[in-house]
DNA sequence: ATTTAATTTCTGAAATTTTTGAATACTAAA
DNA sequence: TTTAGTATTCAAAAATTTCAGAAATTAAAT
């Protein structure tokens, strides 16, 4: 119910961190409070910990769950619900990243597909327009990468992120090996 | 000095999604106005342009430069400051990236290298520290990825993105490659 | 030195976001 | 049904952020 000061100072962390992360103070505060805690909490317990009012934690509750960051857990015989972490941290981490994305990038990607289609007729104009197209390409790559990064498996992942420096001299040899199964792509 | 309205529905557009890359609306307006201008303005054009204060303008100013996202420009015989973006497309993203890791990770990343030194005494603050690890552990991954990117060459990159889903089959055959080399890491 | 042109800083007002807490709704079981 | 233990909603209050415009500052030109 209460935390160590170290646990505590995570939590507060959290909380301040929260809207540099894409949600506000407590919803930070929560969601730190609920990984690192082994067991699910209840709402009033995590009002209590960290001293914020009941309503505020159901509101928090339902932003963390549309993130899709809290799952909840039931205890036969008791009507509360218990929250807990709705994955593994690496889970977690990929939740807020294609949230974010959702909302730092797909709504602009779609207004400058939009103002690319549109004649550019001054000089001022053939000018912006090349500046959106650039934008415009370097937020589907990443969208391109983001998306192809969910569809690797655990483990190719795990030996992509220990690649470290050696991406480099993978991509010496890409030529190499995309050429001898001689697939398109 | 004024828009078509195509221009100026991304620069509102900027203005919008300004809080949730990381500044505030009139920044964000200020930021996509510089990017798609072809000339450098000045301070007053972009308050005209914009309808915003001047003072405001000014305190942009700043808070662009510290992003590293503009730089100033100067008329021989004309002591007027003018501004224009601070390089490529591909720069300014990685300048937001960049910027994005010192405040959103960096600080984090500290805090919990502090924290997994502590030692754990309860079960519980096993599981924390077990969490805390997990987290420490990818915030740095990203980190060296991040440091790895920006150190490869435009044309390495420029293969890298093309990738796509290719970045699979590049995975499945990582270990031959690395094997035959015997290079350790 | 003084004037003029420009930029920056500062303050409080306005707008926005967050938080509370009382009222309301829900749900299981008595 | 009613009740008791929950969870949710929402209007109002509090806190925070943004902004315009005035005042202060800086720097060039005369």
């Amino acid at each position: 119910m209460s935390l160590s000061e170290k646990n505590l100072a995570f939590v507060m962390h959290c909380g301040e961190m929260g809207s540099r992360w894409g949600f506000n103070r407590t919803i930070g505060q929560m969601c730190g409070l609920l990984t690192i805690t082994k067991e699910p909490m209840t709402a009033n317990e995590i009002a209590d910990t960290l001293s914020i009012s009941r309503g505020n934690v159901s509101m928090g509750i339902k932003e963390l769950q549309s993130w899709r960051l809290i799952k909840v857990h039931h205890i036969p015989g008791d009507r509360k619900e218990y929250y807990g972490p709705a994955g593994s941290i690496w889970d977690m981490a990929n939740r807020v990243f294609e949230e974010r994305k959702k909302r730092e990038i797909d709504p602009t990607l779609s207004l400058l597909r939009d103002n690319i289609l549109e004649e550019a007729h001054t000089d001022d104009e053939r000018f912006a327009q090349q500046q959106m197209q650039e934008i415009h390409d370097l937020l589907e790559t990443v969208t391109k990468w983001s998306a192809e990064l969910q569809r690797l498996s655990p483990e190719q992942l795990q030996s992509l992120m220990k690649l470290g420096s050696g991406i480099g001299k993978v991509l010496d040899f890409k030529d190499k090996i995309l050429k001898k199964p001689g697939k398109g792509e």
